[in-house]
DNA sequence: GAACACAAACCGTCTGGTCGGTACAAAAGA
DNA sequence: TCTTTTGTACCGACCAGACGGTTTGTGTTC
């Protein structure tokens, strides 16, 4: 696969992304990738032959990036629970890498994928499930699992922009779900 | 409007319903409602006169299900805050109730109309806004709020059924969260 | 018999996907 | 070195099916 060819992939699946996010999941045609990333309908089809493998490789595209950036906090030397957590809020609490978010506002926006078609869903379950696995051998299982549902039902919540709380709550909780994991992690 | 009208609209609802729950959102067509409901595609417009219309009908009644369903709670003792977490595990703590447990079930079935279309989940928001306000006003509203977000993160979980784990730490979850509910509810 | 409650054929649009063709560069042959 | 062939990347017109909605017709109820 050359260059040029990659090239232009990472611009058909930029775009798609950037319509997921801005336009939602329902604006997501060929026809509109194709408008935004470009490139004719004809190119893109050569390069994803159907909706499907487009959609396929932008999930895996976001999938990689994910763990990408979970392993890397890791590395920094959190611990899983907490590293989890700060997955989830990495601009609020490092500021000069407010690239990164892009990454959670993507993975927000594609819960409507999922929401759309269950298929897209199975591709990531099964990493998820093998994910969550290690939360249930925590010090506290029943502590962690309420950390990592809150966390989801927070992103739910943002997205949709229902109940969303002033920003002073939002960074308390956050705080107290962070001081937590830190406990757990502590103690596992 | 007649019962024999009112019947078909229920059915039709029925059959909406069933469909989003069952098939997913994205088998939502009129035919296939028209079908499932046992009626024409021609007397689903006469009483729907749009689809909008019909899928604004069917979040009004579940919307109208959940208060009645958490008001019921209230009038049985039951604080604000842990009405809240019993609403979404009434099946598991009252099994002889189990038909209500299908409203729950619903309500996960419509955060992918929600994901779809934000239009609809507008009709919802304002609403929830309201209610969700007062959770900010109790003993604890950080830990209200996890008590909150947890609830719907393990709604999300479950629907997509990502991540879901053993039974037992289910219960256990749920057992805790209703615990600190209780709490909250008497201190506030 | 008039309003109501449906049935069924039909229409226009949108959308995923096909297909024939073009541009161009690198390889192969002369 | 010049020509021919081949493979890659891309274009854009076109097609077929799906889907929301319309229209017209028919039976049912009061």
């Amino acid at each position: 696969m050359s260059n040029r060819s990659n090239i232009t992939k990472q611009k058909l699946l930029d775009a798609a992304t950037d319509i997921i996010m801005n336009q939602g999941i329902h604006h997501l045609t060929l026809d509109e990738v194709a408008k935004v990333a470009g490139i004719s309908k004809g190119g893109l089809l050569y390069h994803y032959a159907s909706k499907e493998a487009l959609l396929t490789a932008i999930v895996e595209r976001l999938q990689q990036e994910q763990n990408d950036l979970y392993a890397s906090l890791q590395r920094e030397g959190y611990g899983p629970v907490e590293a989890f957590v700060r997955l989830f809020d990495e601009t609020n609490l490092h500021p000069e890498r407010a690239t990164i978010q892009i990454d959670v506002e993507k993975m927000i926006a594609f819960l409507t994928l999922f929401a759309v078609d269950q298929e897209y869903a199975n591709r990531w379950k099964h990493d998820l499930d093998t994910f969550f696995e290690q939360f249930q051998k925590t010090a506290d299982p029943v502590e962690t699992m309420i950390i990592r549902y809150a966390l989801e039902g927070m992103m739910m919540s943002e997205h949709f922009e229902v109940g969303v709380p002033p920003v002073e709550l939002k960074q308390a909780v956050i705080a107290r779900l962070i001081e937590r994991a830190h406990d757990i992690d502590r103690q596992s």
